[in-house]
DNA sequence: TGATTGGTGGGTTGTAGTGGGGAGTAAAGG
DNA sequence: CCTTTACTCCCCACTACAACCCACCAATCA
């Protein structure tokens, strides 16, 4: 299983277009899928570790509406992505305005997965982070609701 | 297994014909059946997908009024397409009443089934499900009965 | 300091999406 | 039975975007 770690801060060019870092690029040669988070950013999942996702929306029942349109909520926002010569990946509009991205993304590595965050979205949201570190660990655990 | 993805505006023209994108027509070179969705949509099934919905219709039981009336809704308005040179798919009238599809569509990857929708009807479906997400999530594992 | 690797930008080519014309076929009507 | 009409399919043409290629710059390491 892959492990990203790290931060790194790239440019979107006019053609929207995303350099991965190497560094992570390295782990995932043949590309991956790139979908919407919960929250306003990218998620970008390595071949593997999606399909394990397409087999847990496969067992929801095709009968219930719910199911029908959680599938079209993830399928229909996911993207298979693969590395042009120079390792960079298009990002689509749809997700570009979902993330808010502009020109200077960051690109994280998150564990098993690679997540993008427009670079003014994410400081905001780090400062909140570090800020209450010790209490978002804490309930890190406990899976109690959070507001937001 | 085709795995359909991501979201795509498309055109249908005066003859009522439609492209589908090429990401998805690649995984279908041979066409498939189109019918109607229990949603205000239209489900495109690959060949091989549809004879497994044959199977499953037909294990529903013929004394139950609900599974006769199912029956006849999908047997009833499905179709089989083909491709024109051109890659696009003819869309018969009753299907386009049925859908309300007047001329941008949404043609949406949905993994194993691709579904056509109306632009306007799914952006207004999509909002409230990006506004539900939650409690849609929660209760497509749940089946929980649910309104509306 | 030279070489190599990684990130960024831009030009060019191929292909996907769209629209319209024309031929072939089947149905409808005299 | 022949004619007319409508519809479908096929083909061609145009446009726009996406993928590919090449070139440059900066940073790192030997």
């Amino acid at each position: 299983m892959a492990s990203f770690k790290g931060t790194f801060v790239h440019q979107m060019d006019a053609k929207a277009r995303l350099a991965l870092p190497s560094r992570l690029r390295a782990q995932i040669p043949e590309g991956g899928t790139l979908t919407v988070s919960a929250e306003d950013c990218l998620t970008f999942y390595p071949a593997d570790l999606w399909s394990d996702v397409e087999r847990e929306l496969a067992t929801l029942d095709p009968l219930n509406p719910d199911a029908r349109d959680t599938k079209r909520q993830i399928f229909g926002s996911a993207e298979d992505v693969t590395f042009d010569k120079q390792g960079r990946i298009p990002i689509p509009v749809h997700l570009r305005d979902h993330a808010g991205l502009t020109k200077e993304v960051v690109v994280m590595g998150v564990g098993d997965v690679i997540e993008l965050w427009d670079a003014t979205a994410w400081q905001k949201r780090h400062v909140r982070i570090v800020a209450d570190a010790s209490d978002i660990m804490r309930r890190a655990r406990g899976g109690v609701p959070h507001s937001s």
